[in-house]
DNA sequence: CACTTTTTTAGAATCATTATAAACTACGAA
DNA sequence: TTCGTAGTTTATAATGATTCTAAAAAAGTG
């Protein structure tokens, strides 16, 4: 199982538990955005069975930390989460209060010219909000 | 006093609480970011006297509202905002947690190509992650 | 000075997230 | 296979930022 790579990967055990997230997670070939309680909800659809919300935090935080999964800067009482971790950008609807993806080809090249001194650009994210 | 008319411009009326509030935020050409708690302690300290925690949201949300703040979008347990309101962008420094103003001028324009039916865009931010 | 409306305040309520500790499970060694 | 240890799940409690509340205080109005 291909599950089983990621999840060791991440340092975790491939657990009942653990690889239902990952079909949830991975089975599709969209990727999508979603907030831990939207995950919980999707689990519980999909699995037909409720896990503990612990478990849910435990393994979305080891695959964020492994690159797996992709946290979303933007303020929201919830924290977002991306499947689709490729360098890329997003919209956020403020009226719908939806994400959407914003391709790096959708965007011209970015330039940042100022530099710190001692450190190294890890990401560059752009968040473009829109209005009506 | 110029901070009355932001007050009122803000829907606020000038009390002395708010004054406060926009002495620490306004009275210097140095603009700074900040959680609500650190601006707590800011005004604790300048004024020598504490002040309801939801009097310094109502008003920091007041002023966000109407454009004199600005919200910085990332993903932290606090929210983080910027007294400077021009358009611009942040570095993250990832290990220190401190925000670092980064001024359109360092930045390469950024052409957004991707158009979304029936919604303008308000802003585009965008946020440099930085590691050592 | 009355009177009404807004504001401040301390504390309670809420809600997302993290911590805890006991029961359970994976997995390697014997 | 069985056992033992270390890792995992779970329900629940704890935490912490933010919002709500209701009573006291202050501001605005005539």
């Amino acid at each position: 199982m291909k599950y089983i790579e990621k999840l060791r990967n991440s340092g975790l055990r491939p657990t009942k538990q653990r690889l239902q997230i990952c079909e949830v997670l991975f089975n599709t070939d969209k990727t999508f955005h979603f907030t831990i309680n939207e995950l919980e909800q999707k689990i519980k659809k999909q699995a037909n069975n409720k896990m503990s919300l612990a478990t849910v935090y435990n393994t979305v935080h080891a695959f964020e930390k492994k690159g797996y999964l992709k946290q979303i800067p933007i303020n929201s009482s919830e924290t977002y989460f991306d499947t689709n971790v490729t360098d890329h950008h997003h919209f956020y609807d403020l009226k719908e209060e939806k994400l959407i993806d914003l391709e790096n080809s959708d965007v011209g090249p970015i330039n940042i010219l100022k530099k710190i001194n001692g450190k190294k650009i890890k990401s560059v994210e752009v968040l473009v909000k829109l209005e009506d």
